[in-house]
DNA sequence: CGAGAAGTTGAAGCGTGTCAAATGCAGTGG
DNA sequence: CCACTGCATTTGACACGCTTCAACTTCTCG
């Protein structure tokens, strides 16, 4: 999907990842954020005209399509679900905000480590980590496009990273040792994950 | 208002400027959105639990009160004024989405130039610019903090910018005398605003 | 087994940050 | 009306984090 585009539906992210960014015309880019498995790709498509920004894939991806009928429904008929997807479009703009942060005052190092925390967050919350361990398949250049360093300088901070054992990350897997470090070096709070919602899980019939 | 206050009303501002800041234990703080006349400051007041970041003037202020209540009866009885609440959040989100560019990406000049013509477009659209020129009250440590630069450089990129002709800057007074240049200068494409919206002025009785 | 993508390394340069001091400016009280 | 005060802006010198470029190595997968 396009900057410029007018998509007709909204999609659900079944499994895999896939990120937003924006481009300049001279090439430079910037993830502005990363979707994860069940997350919702762009519930402002029935309201904003075109796409201010682009769609791509980190992994291959399955995908639901909620039509706008479905919207509609869900708002006329189940409240707690309507909700909970103004939820989430609040907790996107809260996790914006925190990105903006991030490229705004952290230093290289404490980039990613916040980011390696977001991401572990999210991941648990969904149920998709393993202990300490979760997928990862982000590239070092995906790194740098979402925290605004250069691909060598996110992999000498990588190494920095290992070398002082907060990550282990090697092929396509990211353990978090200790996860208590890894938030102090990110100066991570989760605050702005919003993770204390009463009725996080809400189901249909609630 | 600061991170962790749990606010009743969502505020609507009248006259002044306002910013939505965060930050570090060890002092950095960044502006992550700055509030203009006639924005509105938390939408999210009523769903999330708690604040995420904090509020601060930067001119003195007046502000009118919106309560759940109201909100309610909008909801109810106002489907388009609902609908023009989304859209105000959603563009908000897309704002937030082009400052995390701009601070990932942009170099010092084109981040000011870009924030710039940002501010300028939406007093605009409010009404609130006079030909080339605007109020513009924000100190170079305003635009420090708003922009992830020392304020030494913001100093100095604004005399760079001045010197190019491509901003007259003083006595809290903005004037851009040739908008063209100075949107190429910061990169800028109005998109993101979604200005384009049918039925941006919205009518009560519409 | 080969080819392209991803990751790693080193050296050099530059954009910004930091520190510290000077200047300008607006509001206040005598 | 002027001296005083405190904040905002400006200037210079120097330091450093990060970028750039370019080559090399290691993985991944057909």
């Amino acid at each position: 999907m396009r900057e410029g585009d007018k998509p007709k539906d909204v999609h659900l992210i079944l499994s895999g990842w896939a990120c937003r960014y924006k481009q300049l015309e001279d090439g430079r880019r910037q993830v502005v954020s990363f979707f994860l498995p069940g997350d919702i790709c762009d519930l402002n498509v029935f309201i904003l005209k075109e796409m201010d920004h682009s769609i791509g894939t980190i992994t291959s991806v399955t995908i639901a399509d909620l039509t706008r009928q479905f919207f509609d429904e869900i708002g006329a008929g189940y409240p707690r679900i309507a909700t909970a997807f103004w939820w989430e479009s609040l907790v996107n703009a809260a996790i914006q905000r925190e990105w903006t942060m991030n490229l705004g005052q952290r230093t290289a190092s404490e980039r990613i480590a916040h980011l390696l925390c977001e991401i572990f967050f999210r991941l648990r919350l969904a149920g998709l980590t393993h202990g300490e361990a979760c997928d990862f398949p982000l590239t070092q250049s995906d790194l740098a496009d979402a925290t605004g360093l250069s691909k060598v300088h996110v992999n000498r901070t990588l190494q920095e990273l290992r070398s002082s054992n907060l990550i282990v990350l090697k092929g396509k897997t990211l353990v978090v040792p200790d996860l208590e470090r890894l938030m102090s070096a990110g100066l991570f709070n989760a605050n702005y994950l919003h993770m204390d919602r009463e009725g996080r899980q809400l189901d249909a019939n609630e």
